[in-house]
DNA sequence: GGAATATGAATGAACAATCATTCATTTAAT
DNA sequence: ATTAAATGAATGATTGTTCATTCATATTCC
């Protein structure tokens, strides 16, 4: 063996990627402007992603199974709705003021027509929300009439938009309190009642 | 004057935009692009336009204000947050099926941290809002806590989601029914009880 | 232990293509 | 003839990607 491989610039690549599509997309995050941020030749980045797309996706990819992880090792320990929902709030804004950049990062590329998540992704996101559903059911803690996608809604988007929404300062505020946060739960469940 | 100003392809100019956006993002839709699926000479844009930046973001205002006008025009003949949620998720899915690359546009640009909606429009809408829920507290179709983020989560943000949700087809499902569209606006409704 | 070699990590100049923008020129209406 | 609309070639900067080259180090041999 040679020289070993530079973890630490495999992961400012990945920093920089995260930071720059936030900043202005992924049409104005160039590989040169990753480049540099990341202290990296341009050239670099491609002996591990194929593409700027590649790299990009496989981010995005990344940062989503962080999300359904989380929402699949809940509903295996949790028995309830209420419990799962919050605990998954929870995570959300504790990516929110830990590695903003990510939730961020997610928003932006989420609402992107040109980045899909895979199939495969978007099946296990489905199945899990469906299991979200019939617990809710099974306990009296939902309507029974609930649908994926307005479990979706409340579940995944509404608490991002939120998060997003304050990190914006929409409407003027920036942070929010662990109160805040609670409230976020509490009326996703309500919703869903 | 010499020759009159041909409205048809500032109107063509702005419908290619729409789509190129939509399919693109902002960084990815070129003015070279946009020029060519107009039929225009691509000069002919900065007659009207000092920068691409400038030729977007008049769009996006332009479109934002119509969803605006129409929940103010709505908070003027209404006289029960129902009536008003129900005809501006009606105007919301109206767009979804007669013009649906622009409220496409709006769910891409809204989501784009380049892209913030003018401070003025914010106002504007937070006051907007706050009109909603000072009718539905006024009229006890509202839980009398809500803020003035739920009430915009409800009645803004999930019925955009929705639509999108839907011409992605990210469950499956690619149209939508009229019952579909009512109880979208139930669902609505109901969260902020 | 120390020098020679082999390996592959990392570079950055160079590529054609495309970018946003400009402006001298042409076209068409009064 | 005059005036402004409209053109599109031209600009220099930047794009994503490639690849010949350099350089640091692990291994091998004496």
């Amino acid at each position: 063996m040679a020289r070993l491989i530079d973890e630490g610039k495999i992961q400012r690549i990945k920093l920089a990627t995260i930071q720059l599509v936030v900043q202005n997309g992924y049409g104005g995050a160039s590989i040169s402007s990753i480049a540099k941020r990341a202290g990296v030749a341009e050239g670099y980045l491609y002996r591990f992603y194929s593409s700027k797309q590649e790299l990009v996706t496989e981010l995005l990819y990344s940062q989503v199974a962080r999300i359904v992880g989380k929402l699949e090792s809940l509903l295996n320990t949790c028995t309830s709705t209420r419990e799962v929902m919050t605990q998954l709030i929870g995570e959300l804004f504790r990516m929110g003021t830990e590695t903003p950049e990510e939730i961020r990062f997610i928003y932006v590329l989420m609402h992107d027509y040109n980045f899909q998540v895979s199939d495969l992704q978007r099946q296990h996101i489905k199945g899990l929300i469906d299991k979200v559903i019939s617990i809710g059911i099974a306990n009296g803690e939902l309507n029974s009439r609930i649908s994926a996608e307005e479990a979706y809604g409340m579940v995944i988007i509404y608490p991002i938009e939120f998060i997003n929404l304050r990190m914006k300062g929409f409407f003027g505020i920036k942070e929010w309190t662990t109160e805040e946060q609670n409230r976020v739960a509490e009326f996703s469940i309500n919703a869903l009642k």
